[in-house]
DNA sequence: GTCCCTGCAAACGTTTTGCACACAG
DNA sequence: CTGTGTGCAAAACGTTTGCAGGGAC
């Protein structure tokens, strides 16, 4: 597939400095950012972003199917660019670490569905990392 | 299992008429009501009953394992009581209603644990419910 | 040049907290 | 009686919005 950026110019999308520090903040694998910490990244590169324009933004990409809405961790929402392939994911809960694993889906019997439609579904595996298994308990 | 108000007492709880309130509300199957929902329904029983008691209460089974956090469903937290039975989710993105299932829970290859030690699957089947897959579309 | 995007700051909705009083044990 | 739970109001979050100015196209 087209880079996103790419993707995101044919459709039109007026591209910004901001903008695209911010694309390029959400690029990449395992990244499972909240809007603080995209914030934080995207300063980084360029001071002249603001905390306003990396929510619209996200939003603006959540709202094109560019970006999925993950699992909250510390009641913040975080954000997800990898809809190219089917995933779940793998998080740590001392830390919040994130992996995108796959394993293979659950589905729903017929006779558990109560006449919904299904969309999709979510799998998040909750668990201890490596680096936290390690570390002392409190 | 003995019933959650016995179990607590048990455990040396303090039981005042607001959190017996509040742990009523908590009971029952396909439970999953968000902060505001309890305190209203509380309310309707006990007019003296605040929002900082429910929160206060709602985190303390949390702690305590009695009462599972949950998705998320419009910026709010949602809780469930049902800590007895293995189940998962199927929630309308529509109107927001959620149903407790079961399947059978993925499970994740030893390759795909990156180190992790597993505790625990999500699972949540988004979907659309009968109600509005009749309503008119806007 | 136009229109959309931007930063700022204020507003919002949810959740938490500090404090004096009240009541379960 | 003592210690813990309570209501209230204020604060602290994460997130959204209104607005005047600025920059992409």
């Amino acid at each position: 597939m087209e880079p996103l950026v790419v993707r995101l110019r044919n459709r039109g999308w007026r591209l910004t400095a901001q903008r695209r520090v911010i694309v390029e903040t959400m690029t990449g694998d395992h990244v499972h950012l909240a809007a603080d910490e995209v914030f934080e990244r995207a300063r980084a590169v360029l001071p002249e972003v603001s905390l306003a324009t990396v929510y619209n933004t996200l939003n603006e990409l959540v709202d094109m199917g560019e970006l999925l809405e993950i699992t909250h961790v510390d009641g913040r929402r975080r954000f997800d660019p990898n809809t190219a392939h089917r995933h779940q994911h793998l998080v740590c809960v001392d830390c919040g670490r994130m992996l995108d694993v796959v394993g293979d889906e659950p589905g729903l019997p017929d006779e558990q569905r109560h006449g919904f439609e299904l969309l999709d579904v979510e799998v998040t595996f909750r668990a201890r990392c490596p680096d936290c298994i390690g570390a002392v308990r409190a």
